[in-house]
RNA sequence: CGGGAUGUGGCGCAGCUGGUAGCGCGCGUGGUUUGGGACCAUGAGGCCGCAGGUUCAAGUCCUGUCAUCCCGACCA
């Protein structure tokens, strides 16, 4: 690694400088460009490919749970956002407002949403009368704006893309259920398709969103030790059912509130793709989500057959896997580069030398092993290794986080260990608010979750040194 | 919202004590090249972020404004 030739300059690397890396990879590998609107970025054909691939997955798991989709009103009138007490103020900094259409001034100001509780809410109060009606099983696709401070590509706009389910039960049981099931789904998703281990758990009271009951969550850890929210799911018990009026009459004629529940995912998770895939010469994609998952790179294209052989080639991998052909008359370095910095997972060569031999040339983009093809063998070792990559991608990011987990007993190790080596630290806390902020205000780290896989570190709190059964997660955060 | 930095062809930059804009890359065309970012020739492209002001004269000085990046406080 050390040694390791660098190709590509125009990528900062990651020890150096990994803001300016980031940004550099999303720049030049063309997933967005920024725009004229401040904090707003126009995502362009290959990182909005990265979304398609991202939506289709997660849609199909949805469905295959029983969800259906709608799509709720872009605004939400001042009056409905302010229904739910906690779920206002959890939102009030940070909504954007519309006063006026064309001359005339509102009567009443049109929140953009930021999120869609309060609308899903509204409907479900009008069909929602008999526990015949129930579950009620709803998703959307949609943009969302959050006026923030501060913004990153991905990481953090005023608008981004997302999905929000939206479900309504007859009992507490059946949202609970609800909520774990679909934050599996988060997390095998994660795991399988985008090959980044998570960590599932419960947000602590300090963490949880705005109006729900519990928040639950899948965190993943980054390159740099920082750790990324990557899809939360909320139990909102009956609370948001009471503030709107939710109500169905059960088999025993007797009228109860729904108990809800939500989740959502955003293109925050592409922030997250990169961040832990992503090497120094730019991104790496899992094969699974990769737009293009294999490139041709004719060598020599202008002599006789070589071109020929390579549409050849990718005429029988068509269908099969999402394959590319540069014939461009840029240098083949020059392509190797490019492609490399787009992350496409698996490069094939093919040129005289090939052709003489009946073969090509198979380059992974995780390690730049060079492999040797038979071109009678070529569909198969192509899904073969593009299995290997997507494999491997997992488990490497699995030991990056494991590498980057530590533990501590006390707050002189932990305020130790976030200086030294950023990462996640398992730590025991008693329950109290007071040293959540504690540790926050002098470390910067933040809980991220209580696990459900619990662990005894020790007997007493990191913070305050009291009894303690909790462990949690901490990290510093995206 | 505080602290810092930056806005000049598509990108990266130069432009001193004011005198009307230049370099590299990229782009177009023709040709030679092609196994890790080729070369020659030739050509196109800029009211210097925006708005005021000072001046005979502003990319350069002054004021304001907008945007972007980095670091902190708040959030997916």
């Amino acid at each position: 690694m050390a040694q390791e030739k660098k190709f590509v300059e125009e990528i900062t690397s990651m020890n150096e400088d990994f803001a300016q890396w980031y940004t550099d990879v999303v720049k030049k590998s063309e997933l967005v460009d920024y725009s004229s609107v401040r904090g707003c970025m126009i995502i362009r054909p290959y990182g909005y490919a990265i979304w398609e691939n991202i939506q289709r997955e997660l849609d199909r798991r949805f469905k295959e749970t029983g969800h259906e989709n709608v799509y709720m009103p872009l605004f939400i009138p001042e009056g409905l956002l302010q229904k739910e007490k906690d779920h206002v103020e959890g939102f009030a900094p940070e909504v954007a407002w519309v006063t006026h259409g064309g001359q005339e001034q509102l009567t009443e100001r049109l929140c953009v949403r930021p999120t869609s509780e309060t609308l899903f809410c509204d409907h479900y109060k009008n069909v929602i009368q008999s526990y015949r009606d129930l579950p009620k099983l709803y998703n959307q696709w949609c943009s969302v704006v959050r006026w923030e401070k501060t913004t990153r590509p991905f990481l953090r706009t005023l608008e981004f893309l997302w999905q929000e389910g939206h479900t309504a039960h007859a009992t507490a049981e059946e949202a609970q259920e609800e909520t774990i099931r679909m934050l599996n789904v988060y997390a095998d998703f994660c795991e399988e398709f985008l090959a980044i281990p998570v960590i599932k758990g419960k947000k602590t009271n300090k963490e949880k969103f705005a109006g729900a009951q519990e928040t639950y969550t899948i965190e993943s850890l980054m390159h740099d030790g920082k750790a990324l929210q990557s899809g939360t799911s909320h139990n909102f018990g009956d609370g948001f059912a009471r503030a709107f009026g939710i109500q169905y009459t059960d088999r025993d004629n007797q009228l109860k509130y729904v108990h809800q529940t939500s989740w959502g995912m955003s293109t925050r998770i592409i922030g997250a793709l990169i961040m832990v895939h992503g090497d120094d010469s730019g991104l790496v994609l899992p094969p699974k989500v990769a737009p293009i998952q294999l490139v041709i790179i004719p060598v020599q294209q202008h002599r006789e057959g070589v071109l020929e052989k390579a549409y050849e080639l990718m005429n029988r991998l068509k269908g099969k896997v999402r394959v590319k052909i540069d014939d461009s008359d840029k240098m083949p370095g020059w392509k190797f580069s490019e492609y490399e910095m787009k992350g496409v997972p698996l490069r094939l060569e093919i040129g005289p030398k090939d052709i003489e031999k009946n073969q090509v040339v198979l380059v992974r983009r995780d390690n730049r092993e060079k492999l040797f093809v038979s071109m009678d063998e070529l569909e198969e070792k192509v899904l073969q290794a593009l299995d290997t990559v997507q494999r491997s991608l997992y488990e490497k990011a699995l030991e990056m986080r494991e590498k980057k987990t530590f533990t501590a007993r006390n707050f002189e190790e932990f305020s130790e260990i976030i200086e030294k080596t950023p990462g996640f630290i398992k730590a025991m806390w008693c329950g109290k608010r007071e040293c959540e902020d504690n540790i926050k205000e002098k470390t910067g780290a933040t809980a991220r979750c209580i696990p459900f896989q619990q662990e005894k570190i020790s007997d007493k709190c990191v913070c305050c040194g009291e009894k303690a059964e909790t462990m949690v997660y901490w990290a510093k955060a995206y």
